[in-house]
DNA sequence: TATGGCCTGATTGTATACAATTCTCGTGAA
DNA sequence: TTCACGAGAATTGTATACAATCAGGCCATA
């Protein structure tokens, strides 16, 4: 049966099904914060065991999605206010840095890839294809990580950081004018990077995030109107 | 017996005793890198079984410690010189965000209380009492690290890498010089603080922090002559 | 000798059993 | 009524059993 030489993992783990389950479960606000979550319950629903569910809740703690409860069982972690700002806070510094280290070592060829997201995106934008919109640039982003991803940790604290963001992220670009200003951002970031300026990359990376942040806060602000 | 209302958590779970120490084995390097690791092995040495082995193993996996090897079983992680290069360069933007949002909000109190901990770190290094040297620096970096322990996201992240760069750390204030010139640069750091100055709060914590890289960079090709 | 298949031991993945802990709620005494 | 207490349910922590998978060696065959 081997054509080549090894076939291997052709089996995904329960764990990592469970895992991504829950993970999308919470990031698509099906598991709504202040949720209760138990071993078994889970367990039933997903129809496996306890074993690889509380592996998966354990990863999940450790990204910060979910917290543990004083004595026991898990809650989904809340996307109060602060915690919003903090996450945009956090992801403005890394990928600001991101973006300096970048500056010092991107190809022409590389500029020109992001060039072309970002047309794309503004062709979109124009045709009011709002969906397209989002998929350049999430491209954009996704390349732009990519070019730091032989530095293991901050690229996997990036796109961590960015998963976690989705769940605030959708409103914002269902408006012209906040998908406008995203794509000016992108635009200036493509045009810092292109002046080689380190400097000036991180801040208008930071700024352009920033801008993100003030988006989701009020749309957060619109949603629920809690503390 | 119960005092109070209620009596609660008297047990460390095994779990995480594992964790400490496999956790305190692979700092202080008696596990050392390129070591293979597996479950049933380690639950025998610990003299329990594979069940919290392997969250411990999960845990540690999360925080970098430890890295899954192709098929099976986990490796510790090698301290490459590009890994220690870009640990402490995450850690020197994290710690200078973190001392910008601090210098914003930081009281006389505390500044006074961080004057302490180099007085007496200054002390004890002409005492050439290098253990109490060492405790003090500790002292002084924790301290500023409480004060962001709101911000939990970027606490839990700072908290991680500073532990995981104890391992190269060591025989940094092994030496006068080195002893000295990381008292230094605290008293810069405190010096900005007072004056308030966030800006120049993030650039002398990432110089600081830079400092402290080359010094681990230098042992670290002392010790082990490799790629 | 070189190649490929197959068997066996080692190791991990998942399920399940049982022990330990915490929570809930009802009962009885002050 | 209110509080303390305890019995039993719910939930988690750990151990163990068993199934699935992988590495490495041995042997047959070309």
């Amino acid at each position: 049966m081997a054509v080549h030489g090894r076939v291997q993992k052709q089996t995904v783990p329960v764990r990592k099904k469970a895992y991504e389950h829950l993970k999308m479960a919470i990031l698509s606000g099906h598991l709504s914060p202040k949720e209760r979550l138990t071993e078994e319950h889970l367990a039933e629903t997903l129809g496996v065991s306890r074993t690889p569910v509380r592996e998966a809740l354990y990863k999940l703690e450790s990204e910060g999605l979910i917290r543990p409860l004083e004595t026991r069982g898990f809650i989904v972690s809340g996307d109060s206010k602060e915690e919003v700002k903090e996450l945009f806070e956090l992801r403005a510094i890394l990928e600001g840095y991101a973006l300096r280290i970048i500056s010092e070592r991107i190809t022409e060829e590389s500029l020109q890839h992001l060039n072309t997201f970002i047309d794309k995106a503004q062709a979109a934008l124009e045709a009011n294809r709002m969906g397209d919109v989002f998929k350049w640039n999430t491209r954009f982003h996704d390349y732009l990580h990519e070019l730091v991803s032989d530095s293991i940790r901050l690229y996997r604290l990036i796109v961590d950081m960015r998963k976690q963001v989705l769940r605030h992220r959708k409103v914002t670009l269902q408006s012209i004018e906040g998908a406008q200003r995203t794509l000016d951002g992108h635009q200036k970031i493509l045009l810092a990077l292109r002046l080689k300026d380190p400097e000036l990359c991180e801040k208008t990376m930071r700024e352009h995030i920033k801008l993100a942040k003030e988006d989701a806060l009020l749309t957060l602000l619109g949603e629920h109107i809690e503390s």
